[in-house]
DNA sequence: TTACCTGCAAAGTCTTTGCACTCTT
DNA sequence: AAGAGTGCAAAGACTTTGCAGGTAA
């Protein structure tokens, strides 16, 4: 169970700590791809799965989409454009402890919560008007 | 562009009527073959969607999982037991204008938001005992 | 009649996985 | 040497779509 150090692990987590903007595998995998096309996808998965099961990235889980993965930040929402999937950090304040708020959880053990936006980004609003 | 009455896609709105609890499209399938064997899977998700953009139900899009659709109820969020994938409300107040609360929207235009739970359901939690 | 709908199957998107080989340790 | 990791391709899960025939209005 011990992990080795690979060269191709290296390259995944420099790529997402270098696109930061919450990037898709599909993303991770066509920059790593410029400088060493032999990469394989299942390898770049395989890593983003990984690293984010060690809390060196962050995965985030998109509803409708495919699934992002991010630097390790501080704790922030997220908005998706319902046009074309982009997905924008949110500047508000996180809400302290949501999951106290429930009223009966009925045997239900929370461990976090997504809050995700919805809605259209500058750029498609932009090209809606022209 | 008229809209006709088809015994198939009535048959999805009363299924999701029926079974209320979150279904996935597979299973309003499943539930409409039995006794509507001739039914394709195609028709469902054809219908699930112009119902929901009807608004006559509710597309509740998850994050790594499914689609989920559901009768239309009052706002209320969700949680998805990250063993079993099972989707169930949570009982609490929802939150109201959080789209106000976000500072600089910076021409994002928001038309709604989505709060989903992650944590372990009931029903896992007590198989883990055992 | 018309054009909306259906069943079917193929294709599309995103992700995981089996296999044999390779490389870290 | 051992076994974790890799590339590749196939498969898997979920959803959409093209097509030809069916049907509500």
């Amino acid at each position: 169970m011990n992990m080795r150090n690979t060269l191709q692990r290296s390259l995944v987590l420099e790529a997402v700590n270098t696109l930061q903007c919450h990037a898709t595998a599909d993303q991770v995998y066509a920059k790593i791809a410029q400088e060493y096309p032999d990469i394989s996808k299942g390898t770049v998965y395989r890593n983003l799965n990984l690293l984010s099961e060690l809390g060196k990235i962050r995965k985030l889980e998109i509803p409708g989409g495919a699934d992002r993965y991010d630097h390790i930040p501080g704790e922030h929402y997220h908005a998706r454009c319902t046009k074309c999937s982009c997905v924008l950090d949110v500047d508000m304040e996180c809400i302290p402890d949501l999951e106290n708020k429930i009223r009966d959880a009925r045997g239900f053990q929370f461990t976090g919560h997504d809050v995700i936006f919805k809605g259209v980004c500058p750029d498609c609003n932009s090209k809606d008007l022209q």
